[in-house]
DNA sequence: GCCAACGTTGGC
DNA sequence: GCCAACGTTGGC
């Protein structure tokens, strides 16, 4: 069982759209980086929790707690000519992109990235890294616990 | 296999 | 909109 942090722009989809979302359930399709593919591919389990972020947005930070409901399948998107996400490389034989799928576990309040870099125990969290693009990223049970005791608190 | 050029991410 | 950092592409 691990830890992650996932990146979602709010603009695409926040966490009170995945609040809407029928059964609080949404595949995180457009994933088009491999290292982050290979996350979902190789280590991520069901049952897995996850930190829901904002990214590139006004308030970037930790927005909710997911859990991944759904071993990791072909995105659909990347067969579509329509879709920003489309990768006309990609076959239906040979799929290159994957994604997983999450359901909301709480909303919780929003721990900006920069409250996140005020704390020493933070230090080493990938997310915070400098330079750091990865759409996921594994979060050390250590982080986890000191987000989740401390900085979140009980729901 | 190298590496320059280019595209993307994402905070500010 | 800017720009640093990083990943990918493609010529050689």
């Amino acid at each position: 069982m691990r830890y992650w942090l996932m990146k979602s722009e709010p603009d695409d989809v926040s966490i009170d759209d995945l609040a809407a979302m029928p059964k609080q359930t949404v595949a995180w399709y457009g994933v088009r980086n491999y290292q982050a593919r290979n996350f979902m591919r190789d280590q991520m389990e069901v049952g897995d929790q996850a930190f829901f972020y904002h990214s590139s947005c006004a308030k970037p930070g930790i927005a909710g707690i997911v859990r991944i409901s759904k071993a990791a399948y072909p995105d659909v998107t990347q067969f579509d000519p329509k879709s920003p996400y489309y990768d006309p490389k990609s076959t239906s034989e040979d799929p290159r992109w994957l994604n997983v799928e999450v359901k909301l576990e709480r909303k919780t309040r929003l721990v900006s990235l920069t409250e996140l870099r005020t704390h020493p125990e933070l230090e080493q969290m990938r997310v915070l890294q400098k330079g750091n693009r990865l759409s996921i990223t594994p979060v050390d049970p250590a982080e986890w616990d000191f987000v989740t005791r401390t900085l979140i608190g009980a729901p």
